[in-house]
DNA sequence: TAATTATTGAACACAGTGTTCACTATGAGC
DNA sequence: GCTCATAGTGAACACTGTGTTCAATAATTA
């Protein structure tokens, strides 16, 4: 099956499947691709398809991981506190850098988030920042640690979950709100709390 | 096609199909299921299951908005919030009320959540919360409205895709935490930030 | 009980799957 | 450039599941 080729046709055929799959996606819902249209559309043989992939949901699976894998990526080794401070201006720094990564991707992204039935990209999606986001965490010594172990646990959870609904509606706006803009309202979010952000008095 | 029947024998078909469904569900990949299996499981025969649905995909659309719509109707008219003050009480109360209903119809959301590749439905099950949401942000009349109305959009979709991950997870963790444990952190998240929650100077 | 209608099961054409095989074409390495 | 290895082709194959039909049967209603 598949092993790392340097053959020319090898990396073009991938390639030309990569790249036809997202556009189909972006036309059609998953569920009623077939590899017939994708070999087609990628103009190659239907069992040259399988001699790449198992199935499209193999396909998937792997444009999704490079997707990911890629946006994780981006995530790199910054500490966006000092001594246990907030620092401000990393952070929305760092929220600006991710929204531009998603607008560059685009393409990706939109096919992802919006194909009706593509099997577990908002879960995947979500796996793959919490498991960075609590990598970062991991390595703040919080004094919560020791007092309370739940909310170390729920934290992240709560936060990378919302991040992924928050990105989903953004691609929904056409992505035509700045990442500044953005960026501003999820540090109030985050210092603040989703209420006092409101306005509300607590 | 459906139309509301008091047929005995349609009720009872229905609720075989949609109990074996469920059932099926739990075992395997909603991809993996066929027609035939749904239709042999729940004792009737293949052609007896097209009587009541279009296909496979049809009949997990009305599942789900079966169980979407009993849960997003305990969400009942009530305020958790005071002439624009949090009460803490209230929505403690709330929220603990929603994670019983959770575990009372445990068989629906795992077999929601779990299966693989159920199309979309933390979506719907998002965008469900996040309609209701707004409903009742909508009646508090926020001085935020006409300070800031991007957080009054912003807000309620990072709070309910937060919830939908959280109760994932929860979940996950074969629903042992307590209704009280959880929603005491979430009220903590809710009113300080969830950096303010870990512990963090902010 | 009679009338109605839901269910049955077998048959049908159809579409997509994943595999195979002999043949062709194209890149890799000398 | 030439040669060898191998990727791609396209047609054929059996197979599984789909969604529909139809006459016969069973259950429900009134």
């Amino acid at each position: 099956m598949v092993s790392e080729s340097t053959d020319l046709r090898v990396i073009k055929t991938r390639a030309a499947i990569e790249m036809t799959f997202l556009d189909l996606l972006l036309q059609k819902k998953f569920n009623a691709l077939t590899v017939k249209d994708i070999a087609s559309a990628a103009r190659i043989g239907r069992g040259t398809f399988y001699l790449h992939f198992l199935d499209k949901y193999d396909l998937l699976e792997k444009v999704i991981d490079e997707g990911l894998n890629e946006t994780v990526e981006r995530f790199h080794p910054r500490t966006y506190f000092v001594d246990g401070k907030v620092s401000f201006d990393r952070i929305t720094g760092f929220v600006q850098t991710m929204f531009r990564h998603f607008k560059k991707n685009d393409r990706f992204f939109r096919a992802m988030f919006f194909n009706e039935d593509i099997p577990m990209f908002r879960q995947r999606m979500q796996e793959r920042f919490l498991s960075k986001f609590q990598q970062e965490i991991g390595q703040m010594n919080l004094p919560v640690i020791e007092k309370d172990p739940l909310m170390l646990k729920i934290m992240p959870i709560f936060v990378s979950s919302a991040m992924i609904g928050l990105l989903s509606w953004w691609f929904e706006q056409q992505a035509k709100i700045s990442e500044e803009e953005i960026a501003r309202r999820i540090l109030v979010i985050m210092t603040q709390g989703p209420l006092r952000a409101l306005g509300l008095d607590v």
